[in-house]
DNA sequence: AACGAAGTCAACCGCTAATTT
DNA sequence: GAAATTAGCGGTTGACTTCGT
């Protein structure tokens, strides 16, 4: 199925950091041409790069309003909350995140998050809300295995994310789905309860 | 001040899914 | 419908920085 080479000929590709002057190639090549066939946008902008290299360097980096750094508590707040409910699915949980990455909300969770959690683990306190989170977020972050379905294997229980939350509603950013999440959340109990009547 | 350990994060890799030809 | 191509995902790596001794 897929080809393991993007096929560039045998021409060696630049790796590693990407400098500035780069940066503006791609960038200005996105501005006038849109981001999408990566591969062209390497080799028509000059880059000496795979396209998939192009592809990370403007998701990751160079797309507007990308926020980085400081991410604040509500945001991890969040980004814990999801990732008991999602797993591993860095993608959707960066995508409730505005101006976050997939790669950054990993990153975060691998360095910090993850740690975070495990400390909690070992000394657990009085049984509120927040614990029970954090709990299932260590076991889920263990147990879940790499899947590309979105709804085949939610973190710790069986129902279909994506029916549940309707993750096809663009433009759903704001506040008012963060609420309602963690209003939701708060219920977990009954949710799942209801959950497994349902299947 | 020097050095090793630990932490952080940008980028790469391998894979699958989706789309196009 | 099959093959080729492209897009996207999550895991992993490695360079760099910070911290502790």
């Amino acid at each position: 199925m897929a080809r393991k080479n993007d096929g560039s000929a045998k021409r060696v590709m630049n790796k590693g950091a990407w400098t500035a002057e780069e940066d503006r190639k791609l960038a200005e090549y996105i501005e006038i041409h849109g981001a999408k066939r990566w591969k062209t946008v390497a080799s028509i902008a000059g880059l000496n790069r795979c396209g998939k290299s192009c592809r990370l360097r403007w998701l990751n980096y160079l797309r507007p309003n990308i926020k980085r750094g400081n991410i604040s508590d509500d945001e991890e707040d969040l980004i814990i909350r999801l990732h008991k409910l999602l797993g591993n699915r860095w993608s959707l949980i960066a995508g409730r995140l505005p101006g976050r990455t997939d790669n950054e909300i990993k990153n975060y969770w691998n360095s910090h998050l993850s740690k975070k959690m495990s400390q909690k683990e070992k000394k657990p306190q009085t049984s509120t809300a927040q614990d029970t989170t954090t709990k299932s977020a260590t076991a889920t972050a263990t147990a879940t295995k790499p899947s590309h379905k979105a709804s085949d294997d939610c973190a710790d229980t069986n129902f279909d994310v994506n029916e549940f939350f309707d993750f096809s509603a663009e433009g759903s950013y704001g506040l008012e789905w963060v609420n309602k999440f963690l209003e939701l959340d708060e219920n977990t109990t009954a949710k799942q309860e209801k959950v497994s009547s349902i299947v």
